[in-house]
DNA sequence: GGTCGTTTTATACTGATTCTCATTCGATAA
DNA sequence: TTATCGAATGAGAATCAGTATAAAACGACC
């Protein structure tokens, strides 16, 4: 799914964000290449269109679109920040030992439970869980 | 519950470290504070008793630790390592907005479902969840 | 006491991210 | 259109966590 800037124009004035050109690009970026991305990645690709970027903007607006959920941010333990487009619910699968990233659907938790064990004032609108284990790669290397 | 060098040197031994004061004090440190603590607030903690000792040491001995699972490595999502000394079957509530970590127990997980949802190969031998969400604090900033 | 492998220390270095500030852009009013 | 003003951008310096390196200290063993 190609973005226009039409729709980016409507996405943008729904968060109350101006529409600027490095602005989409980043996003389109981040949409265009499915999975779970560095700023360093977004910037490689960002500078395919916009040679002259810089590496601050496109941090400038993945925390931006990070803070209006445009975006949402993956578990940074691979101790650099990831973003991902996806914002269906979804989990995710981290592999302990790399780091690794892959998305698991399903319904494997008990919310009632869950929200049973939760200290006062936690607020689960949005769940995100991770899943720590050891990816097949790693499991091999033993 | 304080470690005596008894103790540590039994746990070492069965892990085959050998023993020193340095690598004995980190561990206490992090044992003796319970919760999730970074290497720096260790650094401090263990200067108290060894004012000369190095942060490379206090680094050297936490990754030591971990890779013999004698610490468990909590999510950084704050973007900093952060380590826990409680070894027994938990999970943890991250909060995405400030990133406190609170340990959270219970049985709200169907491993089996979740088992059949995994890629091939993915080990779960030792799995932690991490649920996210809004700390009450975070919730009552809005 | 001498030797060897391990650990510690001090410090330099790297890489990710943020900060600063001058410049440019974009929306709006004239 | 043109002028204006606040917001966004670009360039590069600064910061910060963590790692690498090399020399010194330690400790077990002969």
């Amino acid at each position: 799914m190609r973005f226009t800037h039409e729709q980016f124009r409507e996405l943008a004035a729904k968060h109350g964000l101006a529409v600027t050109h490095q602005r989409q690009v980043v996003y389109e970026a981040v949409i265009a290449s499915h999975g779970h991305h560095s700023p360093e990645n977004i910037y490689a690709a960002v500078r395919r269109r916009i040679p002259s970027i810089s590496l601050a903007t496109v941090y400038n607006n993945l925390r931006l679109f990070i803070a209006c959920g445009l975006l949402r941010e993956v578990t940074p333990h691979a101790s650099t920040l990831r973003v991902e487009g996806n914002l269906k619910p979804h989990h995710h699968l981290v592999c302990s030992r790399c780091k690794s990233v892959q998305d698991i659907e399903g319904d494997f938790i008990d919310f009632n439970r869950l929200s049973r064990q939760l200290p006062g004032g936690f607020d689960l609108a949005q769940p995100l869980i991770e899943v720590f284990g050891l990816c097949r790669r790693c499991r091999a290397k033993n």
